[in-house]
DNA sequence: CTGAGTATACTGTATAGACAACCTTATACA
DNA sequence: TGTATAAGGTTGTCTATACAGTATACTCAG
């Protein structure tokens, strides 16, 4: 059974998600969710703060809850489908399917994919190549919920995120960016010196509060290099 | 007066700074603090529950509460000041400045500036540590035509992007990310080994139209990810 | 009309108690 | 020896209540 709190949450995601809430909107308060759901004010407050410190809504004493600006800046990475990109450079595109099994979550899936126990996952290993030359190895987990048929899909043809978000939309993103020295299984994918560096970019969507999959991309440094440009919109407080 | 929540957190930062409570350490449980600090179970529920949340600790039901062993994580989007990232972890910030120059635009800086001929631009160059241990490797250029005073700044009070922001209205950023190897200097300054990989994130920002600054940041691999987490606004393409 | 005081709504904090789910360990039993 | 069972500690959740602080709207005296 869903907590309470965690189902009062939900709602006020999926408000804000369907439009129905949108920037600098209010927010019921404590004592009206109280009413509309029949729960406690600690409760309806536990809801609100998580959503609060989860950067989706502002408080104010004495005045309300409101709806918080959208993270601005869309996509600092902003990446494009990397076929399309290597095409667009006018070279050629391939790929080679190192996996494409289901495995059981081990504890590491589990936590990514906030999972309580051992589930089934897709998983896929693919090596991106720009003119033969490995240029990304991807490693990538897909949860079944989201996207059952992921596995029927023949990768040669479309990458793996060109179907998942063909298929499902995608509500949030996180990135993590590490320079990371591949293992050797890594260095032989992707046809490098055990000297090379290289970026590691992990990266998690989610859907309607669900995890749809997670990946990890690895670029040889010296054939990749991440890169966005944007405007401000709001002051932010920005440095460093 | 401070909240008695704030005050539990803030003693169990304490004592992870401190060392008392390492990686995997055990946490008081909750009442064991209840006893500690006279307070209700509750209150020490929200100051570890709040704990957790901020990634410094991990909870597991039945058995108790952990140090969690969490890599320092730096915002890709919304760019913190990184003396206020590490004092938000408790940590203890420090500063060295290895340089404060006015230089001569190479034809690379101009090239960065969009300048049109040399021209003078001051140069910085300072590494943050984190509890003594270097963390960033910061290389600045700053124009002088936006920032005509910036040399003048005492840089262990104010790093040099929290005191650009405080005086250039910043409309435009660019960023790029790439895993390096740092060279002998930045070894040791950094105080890293010669195998140790690092990421190299290079900013630029404009204000009405001019760069303001152009700055190489250097993180040790080890010791910094550049994290990122936000909602998609419109259906935007993302992808790969 | 103005300004001070008041009422009201809202969030922030804190307490005490309750029950459930989970894990570990000790104990009793076969 | 091996297996149930019980006990106790731990986190997770939820309720009901209370008081404090803040912002806004309203009322009423000057």
């Amino acid at each position: 059974m869903t907590p309470l709190y965690a189902q009062v949450k939900s709602h006020i995601l999926d408000q804000i998600r369907s439009g129905a809430l949108t920037s600098g909107s209010r927010v019921p308060s404590e004592n009206e969710l109280v009413e509309r759901f029949k729960i406690s004010r600690m409760t309806a407050n536990r809801a609100l703060n998580e959503l609060t410190h989860e950067g989706h809504l502002a408080r104010v004493p004495g005045v309300g809850t409101f709806v918080k600006d959208a993270t601005p800046r869309t996509s600092l990475l902003e990446l494009r489908n990397i076929a399309d990109e290597i095409l667009a450079r006018g070279h050629a595109y391939s790929c080679r399917l190192e996996d494409v099994t289901t495995v059981t979550a081990t504890p590491n899936l589990i936590e990514d994919f906030e999972l309580k126990s051992p589930t089934p996952l897709f998983h896929v290993v693919i090596i991106h190549e720009e003119n033969g030359m490995p240029v990304q190895l991807e490693d990538r987990h897909v949860n079944p919920f989201c996207a059952p048929h992921f596995l029927k899909q023949d990768f040669t043809l479309q990458t793996p995120t060109a179907y998942l978000l063909a298929v499902v939309p995608v509500d949030e993103l996180e990135h993590t960016v590490e320079a990371i020295m591949p293992d050797g299984p890594q260095q032989r994918r992707l046809k490098i010196a055990a000297t090379e560096p290289c970026l590691s970019l992990h990266r998690r969507s989610w859907s309607k509060g669900h995890v749809v999959t997670s990946a990890t991309l690895i670029y040889p440094a010296s054939r990749y290099a991440l890169y966005s440009r944007y405007l401000t919109t709001s002051k932010g407080s920005l440095s460093q």
